[in-house]
RNA sequence: GUGGUUGUAGCUCAGUUGGUUAGAGCGUCUGACUGUGGCUCAGAAGGUCGGGGGUUCAAAUCCCCUCAGCCACCCCA
């Protein structure tokens, strides 16, 4: 007998959560295809050499794969697939807009708490092709437009930029590159405080002038940002004031979309992100739920395309970390399980009315019901459990006294009205209810 | 990758200083109730007490090893 088990960091979806988990995916494709973006999937194995080289810390995270001779991998995200397609696929219009919905997998170790597994769910969205903030701004306006839909409240939706980073390194350290390290100290700020960040700062040896320099240039950003006051410590940094001005227009692009001020942060302290970042970056998190990762995470990735092809290919997307977002909405009280989409149950009375009743779920059926027809002639009130349980609205019964007055039985469950009534009524009512 | 913690039925958990045949609730199935769900009552099925070794007359309980889950960090969706 095999032991029947999952691998670890990977899970069933059991109809009721999946129902609740789709409704969520659904709102995210529909937003997806609002803002004209069209589908796009790739195959879950990739050629290994394909899926490395982007960034050190990811590449140990790849589950590596060999067969007969190739060196395969598992996809640890959509992003590196889609600049291979563009690269690729030399037909693709521009601007690409492209929405894709497909697990990835990474070999860390899971976190359910967290949202976090080894196969999950990635909703990405990109634009390819144009070096327009206006792309950035629409990308972040649609986070914002799915998540408002899904119910989320709370959520921030930070926005910074390599290229601010870059110059804020290059000014206090003298040193552009130390952009990496400085960062990640800095990003952990929210959790742990400036005492704590002072401290991972002088672990990570950066001398007492530094870090001064570093509080007193994020302090610029604290509550209401001070533009003009932040151009003035940068006037020298080149690369710093083309972040600045970037973050600006993305910002004020965004507003004039419709995102709530409220909503979005320009913060320096967001650093997170893969290294092929190169502009604007963002990403949303829920302030009330700090061990929950973030919800979503993008950025404009300008250098990646190159990476497969001699053109240089402008590019900037988000990805929504779907299995993140319902743990959230598990946690937050706002995720609801659906035992089943049956719209309607047909009893099975007796054998002899099977003809009638397998009639009947046909016309249903082709009149967009979901319908499920009881296999056995149990007694009625095991079926009308069944569909109790599975939270079915309605109950046909199609009995002797029913065909002989050429009438169906329907019962609501919800109200527990019962009606008999002629066939011809019956998808009016069922309709009705429907909503 | 680092540190910590927990493993008893499908799920959530009791189980006394080691002591007969390991319990409950929920869920599943059956019946009370042969044309009607939710409530109630009765009953049934379901357990290598994570696995292996040791101590003991006796181990779910004590010791060792191991595996798995979970939590925090790291990193990220």
């Amino acid at each position: 007998m095999t032991q029947p088990r999952t691998f670890r960091g990977t899970r069933d979806f059991l109809p009721p959560e999946l129902i609740g988990r789709r409704k969520i995916q659904e709102i995210i494709e529909l937003t997806y295809r609002r803002y004209g973006f069209q589908p796009l999937e790739t195959p879950a194995i990739e050629y290994f050499d394909v899926l490395t080289g982007k960034s050190d810390e990811t590449d140990k995270l790849i589950y590596k794969l060999e067969h007969k001779g190739d060196a395969l991998g598992l996809r640890y995200d959509l992003t590196v697939p889609l600049a291979r397609v563009v690269a690729q696929h030399k037909q693709l219009p521009r601007p690409f807009k492209r929405y894709q919905i497909q697990p990835v997998w990474r070999a860390d170790r899971p976190q359910p708490r967290q949202g976090r597994f080894r196969e999950f769910v990635q909703c990405d969205a990109d634009i390819i092709g144009t070096a327009s903030l206006l792309a950035d701004a629409e990308i972040i306006a649609l986070t914002n437009e799915i998540l408002a839909k899904l119910g989320f409240e709370g959520f921030i939706i930070r926005l910074s930029s390599r290229k601010l980073l870059r110059g804020m390194a290059s000014l206090i350290c003298g040193d552009e590159e130390k952009v990496f390290p400085l960062c990640r100290c800095i990003d952990k700020l929210d959790k742990i405080g400036w005492d704590g960040v002072q401290k991972e700062l002088a672990e990570c040896g950066f001398t007492d002038d530094v870090r001064a320099k570093v509080e007193k240039f994020c302090g610029l950003w604290d509550e209401n940002l001070d533009w003009s006051a932040a151009e003035k410590v940068l006037q020298n940094v080149e690369i710093g004031l083309e972040g600045l001005k970037e973050v600006r227009e993305v910002y004020e692009r965004a507003i004039q979309l419709g995102v709530p001020p409220e909503r979005l942060k320009p913060d320096l302290t967001l650093a997170r992100g893969l290294d092929y970042y190169t502009g604007p970056i963002y990403e949303t998190v829920l302030p009330d739920k700090p061990h929950i990762g973030s919800l979503s995470g993008g950025g404009r990735y300008d250098g990646l395309v190159a990476t497969f092809s001699k053109e240089n290919v402008p590019a900037t997307g988000t990805t929504l970390g779907l299995d993140r977002i319902q743990t959230a909405m598990k946690e937050l009280g706002i995720f609801t399980e659906v035992p089943s989409e049956t719209d309607v149950l047909i009893a099975q009375f007796d054998e002899e009315g099977l003809p009638a009743v397998l009639a009947l779920a046909t016309k249903l059926r082709k009149a967009d019901f979901n319908v499920e027809v009881w296999y056995e002639s149990d007694r009625l009130k095991k079926q009308f459990t069944y569909a109790d349980r599975q939270q079915i609205p309605f109950v046909i019964i199609l009995g002797p006294d029913e065909r002989a007055a050429g009438k169906v039985t329907v019962k609501s469950l919800a109200t527990g009205e019962q009606k008999t009534i002629p066939e011809a009524e019956l998808t009016a009512l069922l309709d009705s209810a429907k909503g």
